[in-house]
DNA sequence: TAAGCAAACGCCACTGAGTGGCGAATCTGA
DNA sequence: TCAGATTCGCCACTCAGTGGCGTTTGCTTA
């Protein structure tokens, strides 16, 4: 049993002042920079005006970002971090595969709505500059380093399957990829807006259409292999 | 029959004057980065340093190579260029992945032994360099792309199979990627010497042992699919 | 509530990759 | 031998990212 005073869902109050601060400054550095980097692209913002925008020192900015792509791609390094956690709490138990598959969907399903909108943006950001591409790669790259680390320590260590876990993750990513660059073309034109109307009766791009794309692209990796010409 | 004067095996002659230099700048640039890579690694070598040694002003290095990096890993990207030459002059029959597996160690058969002590050079370099490493894989990745287009535009080019040939691209990737990986974490220790010894007794790499890697892991693929926990 | 401490920050100078512009050298083909 | 076109060198410039150091600010203990 808890006490009252301590709420556990999304209590800000009880953390310290610098805790807080520290959060209010990362959250306007990559709130500032997906606007400005939709309103006039990614190459012509530098730093120097996006930390001027929120009157930060270029100094501080890296303190809480390790680069200028890494701002414009927070919301998709949120979703790494979630996926890694819930393949942590996961059992490993039937297919490796499934597993990964039902730990990428859960990892999007319990992100809030505010991480959708700048997911939502951050793709369109990617979508229209290859450095940001490359770096978002790079990233899922990163991940599935990760996986294969995590399954290699929880499944039996024989070198004989070592080189299956990598593979494995490696499939697993392309299937991301595939799933999430079909997700992202289908939607060039329609989506990523700079200031997004809140509620246009139109069918817009949601999450439920990548998680779609998700499952249908997990589902076609078997036949794959086996593409005849 | 030819003149006796005219040497058919790397005949520089017939080449014009003007593409000779540029050959053997080219070669003069990559040659002397890797030396100086290896030497004292890829970062405490400046660009500046590396254009004066070679004598050539950064604006030319600059004409031949797009970046610091892709200098380090000009050996790896004639690899993918030959591979996609491969693949376009092969027959699509039979298995799509059987095929790119056949292109891909044709590719690595077909390099001529100067190539094979760069590349050498160059994956220890990419081993012990974060940067490199990461522009090795953004490589493949495009290279990935470009056979995914290549595969759509030869195959059937219904939407449905889309998905399927960009999965098969990106597995066939993740099948030398984690090949090369294994290849290089087996002789991190044992080869990459700046001054390579010539002739040692001792069992060097060759890429007799990277084929067997390809091919070992291209042999684990179907299994790692429905690997179970 | 005052003192002391550590974390976070600002400022500033600096490195080094990569680019733009333009005039000079060099190759080529008639 | 003389245009015309490449290629190159030089120089100044932009901008991401880093190191150092002094100052502020929140936290803690007396």
């Amino acid at each position: 049993m808890r006490t009252v005073s301590e709420t556990n869902t999304h209590d800000d109050r009880p953390l310290p002042l610098r805790e807080r601060k520290k959060r209010r400054t990362r959250h306007a550095l990559s709130e500032a920079a997906l606007h400005l980097f939709l309103e006039r692209g990614f190459d012509a913002v530098t730093l120097d005006e996006l930390v001027d925008t929120v009157e930060v020192s270029k100094r501080t900015f890296f303190r809480y970002f390790e680069s200028k792509e890494a701002v414009a791609t927070a919301a998709e390094h949120e979703l790494w971090d979630t996926y890694l956690d819930e393949l942590a709490n996961a059992s490993l138990t039937g297919p490796v595969l499934d597993v990964l598959h039902a730990c990428l969907t859960a990892a999007v399903r319990s992100m809030d709505t505010e991480w959708e909108r700048r997911f939502l943006a951050t793709r369109g950001l990617i979508a229209r500059t290859p450095q940001l591409r490359d770096h978002s790669d790079l990233a899922s790259l990163l991940t599935q380093e990760r996986i294969a680390e995590q399954l290699g320590d929880r499944l039996d260590g024989t070198a004989t399957s070592d080189v299956r876990i990598r593979l494995l993750s490696e499939i697993a990513m392309a299937a991301w990829r595939t799933a999430a660059r079909r997700w992202v073309r289908a939607n060039r034109e329609t989506a990523f807006r700079p200031a997004a109307e809140p509620e246009h009766g139109q069918a817009a791009t949601t999450r439920a259409d990548l998680i779609d794309s998700i499952d249908a692209t997990y589902a076609a990796l078997g036949d794959s292999l086996t593409l005849q010409a």
